[in-house]
DNA sequence: TCTGGGGTCCTAGGACCC
DNA sequence: TCTGGGGTCCTAGGACCC
């Protein structure tokens, strides 16, 4: 039927693979419930973070009970909340959910080994299974059960699993079968494809195609993954070039990622960013939660032994800037020699800050390292001669090592203390939200 | 509607080199 | 004499995900 393809597009001999997407339900709220010895199907309760910038609190997860009593969304507001009594409201833990998930990606690690392992986000791990379900069971699917019983009697998280011959397909089965599912399992093989997959015309509501690829496929006379994959995959790639046959191979449940090679290619970047408590127009102010975020960002890939050579400061505008200007900001980013100082990264970001900056009104902004290289020796540069460099390195191991055993609060810089900082407000935020205890 | 935060990947177009 | 072409690097901007 598909006489236009040539093998590079057929997909009839697809290798079939074995694919567990796990996420633990509810994560947040999951482990919220545990820790106050409720059940987190039945409890009625929500993450709420009420960081400064947060404007009234925003919620992090709800607990299932809660998403089907009163309709509550993550990131929905405080405001949004129905005002009943029953409903449970706690400050985040962020610390405690790193640990959780640790925890149980070790459990996982009993069931794969490491290099067939991926944790994908926070509460997502992607598990190639393919040469280790036997070892476990007599199917892939009473191997799932087997893992969801063993999380749940070690940390009392319910998982969803998704299972699948491709890593793709286990997404697509966690994502459209698993939450809706009594066992909280879906599997999809590639003979599902056509049943399950072909007849879905919210194309938003598959993974990695949100609402500009949606209508941009619209405009092509793609209403479904059928359509999609049924549309001439050269046409497609000419049009959306290697997104489009992403997606053409999506259509179809194919998905070659091998997980042992994606493994080595971790993080490449780190970046703080942040909504400002209030709009900022005095440059000193502005420039003194650059130089907090520049070093925090520092910290960061030192303490990960990286130096960056890629660096990006992102500009948000108030509002009022937005409408007046017709812009939302500006990104700028520079290539640079490679270096993980504090000191240089700083007046490298305030001086990009100066450049670009034309008086407006801000309410964001953000720092990105990225393109980074491991910290094995000391790159002489331009600007310091060797012993101001060494001296350099050594107050900043000094910093991270005090900061690690005592919290980033212990040592702020100078800078802080002064008008418009930002930095000890947030120190104890772990990804935006409250860390709880930190630094164990 | 009055602002969450941290990431990854892709493309276009210009500069520069040989 | 009337547009060389290929390759690489760089910046900006877009899109998507959890």
């Amino acid at each position: 039927m598909m006489e236009y393809l040539t093998s590079e597009y057929d997909y009839q001999f697809e290798k079939k693979r074995v694919f567990f997407l796990i996420d633990s339900k509810s994560f947040y709220a999951s482990v919220e419930s545990v820790e106050r010895g409720l059940n987190p199907l039945k409890s009625v309760l929500v993450v709420l973070s009420e960081a400064e910038n947060t404007n009234g609190g925003l919620i992090l997860a709800a607990s299932p009970q809660a998403k089907k009593k009163y309709g509550i969304s993550n990131v929905s507001r405080q405001r949004d909340l129905p005002a009943a009594s029953e409903l449970i409201k706690v400050p985040p833990r962020m610390n405690l959910y790193i640990k959780r998930n640790l925890q149980i990606n070790n459990i996982y690690r009993t069931f794969t080994d490491e290099n067939h392992l991926l944790p994908y986000s926070i509460d997502e791990s992607i598990l190639d299974m393919t040469k280790s379900w036997h070892l476990f069971g007599d199917t892939p699917l009473s191997v799932a059960k087997r893992i969801q019983k063993e999380v749940r009697k070690k940390t009392g998280i319910y998982l969803t699993v998704g299972i699948g011959d491709s890593p793709v397909l286990a997404k697509l089965a966690l994502d459209l079968e698993a939450k809706k599912t009594h066992n909280l399992i879906g599997v999809f093989h590639y003979s599902d494809v056509p049943k399950k997959l072909w007849p879905i015309s919210n194309l938003s509501s598959v993974w990695s195609i949100g609402k500009k690829t949606e209508l941009k496929l619209n405009k092509m006379g793609i209403n479904s993954i059928g359509d999609l994959a049924h549309t001439n995959p050269y046409k497609i790639r000419s049009e959306m070039g290697i997104i489009g046959e992403q997606l053409y191979a999506l259509s179809w449940g194919v998905d070659r990622t091998d997980l042992a090679e994606k493994v080595k290619t971790k993080s490449n970047s780190y970046s703080n960013s942040q909504v400002l408590p209030k709009d900022y127009t005095v440059k000193e102010e502005i420039e003194v939660v650059i130089k907090e975020m520049a070093d925090q960002v520092a910290t960061r890939i030192r303490s990960h032994h990286k130096q960056t050579t890629l660096v990006s400061l992102y500009i948000g505008f108030s509002y009022a800037a937005i409408e007046e200007k017709e812009e939302s900001g500006f990104k700028k980013q520079l290539r640079i020699t490679p270096t993980n100082d504090s000191r240089m990264l700083m007046k490298i970001m305030t001086d990009l800050f100066e450049k670009y900056w034309n008086n407006e009104a801000i309410r964001n902004i953000g720092i990105d390292y990225g393109d980074l290289r491991n910290d094995n020796y000391s790159q002489l540069n331009l600007f310091e001669t060797p012993k101001q460099n060494i001296k350099s390195q050594k107050v900043n191991q000094i910093i991270d090592k005090v900061r690690q055993k005592f919290g980033i609060t212990s040592l702020m810089r100078g800078v802080s203390y002064s008008k418009g900082g930002t930095a000890i407000q947030r120190s104890n935020l772990v990804g935006g939200h409250n860390g709880g205890n930190s630094y164990e």
